[in-house]
DNA sequence: GCCGTTTTCGGCCCGACTGTTTTCAGTCG
């Protein structure tokens, strides 16, 4: 049975669980979630590490004793000693963590107390007002989990980043007209285009007496206010998006952007450098002594600590500070770079415009090529192509490139990978293309190692270039089916296929983590939109985000090359 | 439990807000 890097990353971050209720030392604690992250976002399976015989502890945070319980766990599929723990201690206890001000220490009050350990127990303990009783407990940690329970109920889940823009956009314009306000930036996750946003942090800088924090509580799409003081708010937004609102002086901004911009694990192995520098660093600044050195930008912050700017998309202490110590750090890719969409659907199948609209959309911004990618026959609801109306289709855009000025209609479709890995439609039909974008629509639960064969197998064929969508997930509502992104990559290297990030806000496929896999594979990707909308080419912004927090540079998307090289780029 | 361009021992990021207390611990980001 082969184990996952998630699974490995979930042993540890349970680990941690247990040994913080426990009360065993916080910094043991921090070494199993510092090694659960980096586990997390390995870019190679652990699985073949242990089985090649690698040395573990060259990784970040693995040192002997972790290397040997990654092997472990590879090896038998557990971890014995959180078995053990699990016998000293209910593993229902970990669950009550998830309610927002209940930590640690708490839920080991509780259960020494009371002796609770389940949420269910929980919940009939604190509606009989047992939890006032505790020491340190009052009425309002009573009402606190009450609250708290009935919202795990709900399970709050993070928001799609096109949500949140959406949620964020009337809100930051609103927050602009508050009276004094000098400046209003997002920061967190959101700033560093992560593909769900757990919440907004807002940063303002405004003028002293400015009713900011006044102005900000009384949004009208405020549900419910969780705290207010002078430098820090909080809210519920009805959406159910929490936001904070947090005031920095003019002095502090660049600190305060760069703290409140995370990732969380950046911000630590900056602070570290600082700290090895003499340095304090903090949302005010960067202090020598008592002194403030820097912090009215972030150039500064970086410069700080000797490092050049590093771009927020990068900031997930994944080998980014590394890079900028070796100057090695990406000119990311931007949206300007784009010259053309190379996934797109018209009402020939499941879009809603005609050919000419959509190569009119397109050219309308800018793009100097387009390919229609409609489905062929096996996806049925989508009323599919078969060769027939390829071969119309083909004529059609034929007829159409004659016609139209300023953009190139590229002749493509968006094959289906069938059960056995053999193509929809005969070659015959597929050497009339200019590419073929080959994806899986059904049969997502093969097994593992079926459907990475499968897919494998349909990379065999000359005419596949692309894979669409590379693992079907759709955020939220759609896990990724079963596959070995590693192999899947390494054929495709070795067969001159290409893959995509779909740039559908829904989609985001392939994963930041697979992206970066495949730009160190030196594998090119497709940016596009699967647009089945004129407006659908929009998010094109979306899939250039997930580019960049996978390291993309220009040079390595291939839509971003002119006709010609990209013709000849495709081609295998 | 990890880690070392002063270190193989003694550190390990830092501050605001809240609740329950009388000076602070717990939680969060």
């Amino acid at each position: 049975m082969p184990v996952h890097n998630s699974e490995i990353s979930e042993i540890f971050n349970d680990m941690a669980d247990l040994l913080e209720i426990q009360g065993s030392n916080t910094f043991r604690v921090r070494a199993y979630r510092n090694a659960a992250r980096t586990i997390e976002n390995l870019s190679r399976s652990a699985v073949d590490m242990v089985n090649q015989d690698e040395d573990l502890t060259e990784l970040k945070g693995i040192g002997k004793d972790l290397a040997k319980k990654i092997k472990e766990i590879v090896e038998t599929g557990e971890l014995s000693m959180l078995e053990d723990l699990k016998k000293e201690i209910p593993f229902e206890l970990s669950d009550f963590m998830d309610i927002p001000g209940i930590g640690p220490k708490r839920v080991h009050a509780i259960y020494e107390e009371l002796g609770v350990k389940s949420l269910d127990e929980l919940k009939k303990a604190a509606e009989k007002h047992r939890i006032q009783e505790i020491g340190g407990f009052g009425e309002k940690t009573e009402k606190i989990i009450l609250e708290g329970l009935k919202k795990a109920d709900k399970t709050e889940k993070r928001l799609k980043l096109s949500i949140a823009d959406e949620i964020a956009t009337p809100l930051l314009e609103y927050l602009r007209k508050a009276e004094g306000v000098k400046e209003v930036i997002v920061a967190g996750s959101y700033r560093r285009r992560k593909e769900t946003v757990g919440d907004l942090d807002i940063l303002v800088s405004h003028k002293k007496n400015s009713d900011m924090m006044e102005h900000f509580i009384k949004y009208e799409d405020v549900r419910k206010v969780i705290s207010s003081g002078k430098t820090r708010s909080s809210v519920l937004l009805r959406s159910g998006l929490q936001v904070d609102l947090r005031s920095v002086a003019e002095v502090s901004c660049g600190a305060a952007l760069h703290y409140f911009t995370g990732s969380k694990a950046h911000n630590i192995a900056i602070r570290k450098i600082g700290q090895s520098k003499g340095l304090k660093i903090n949302e005010y600044g960067i202090f020598k002594g008592k002194k403030r050195i820097a912090g009215k930008t972030e150039e500064e912050v970086f410069r700080s600590v000797g490092l050049p700017y590093i771009q927020p998309e990068l900031r997930e202490n994944r080998g980014e500070i590394e890079a900028a110590k070796n100057k090695k750090l990406p000119s990311l890719v931007k949206l300007k770079d784009i010259r053309g969409d190379l996934h797109s659907h018209t009402n020939r199948t499941d879009g809603n415009f005609s050919l000419e609209e959509m190569a009119k959309g397109a050219k309308e911004r800018g793009y100097e090529y387009l390919a229609i990618t409609d489905h062929s026959k096996h996806v049925t609801v989508a009323g599919g192509m078969d060769s027939k109306e390829l071969s119309e289709q083909i004529r059609e855009i034929d007829k159409l490139n004659d016609k139209i000025d300023g953009i190139t209609i590229l002749k493509s479709i968006e094959l289906d990978i069938l059960e056995d890995g053999t193509l929809d439609l005969p070659n015959d039909i597929l050497k009339e293309l200019d590419f073929v974008y080959c994806s899986v629509h059904y049969k997502f639960n093969l097994s593992r190692e079926k459907q990475t064969e499968r897919i494998i197998r349909a990379m065999d064929n000359p005419y596949f270039n692309i894979l669409a969508h590379p693992t079907g997930r759709l955020i939220g509502k759609r896990d990724p089916y079963e596959v070995d992104m590693e192999q899947l990559m390494k054929a495709a290297k070795e067969r001159g296929c290409f893959m995509e990030i779909n740039s559908n806000p829904e989609r985001l496929d392939l994963s930041d983590i697979h992206t970066k896999m495949a730009k160190d594979m030196r594998i090119k990707i497709s940016i596009s939109t699967d647009a089945h909308n004129i407006t659908d080419f929009d998010y094109i912004r979306f899939g250039i985000c997930q580019g960049r927090r996978g390291w993309l540079e220009k040079q390595d998307v291939l839509n971003t090359r002119g006709l010609d090289e990209l013709k000849k780029l495709i081609n295998r």
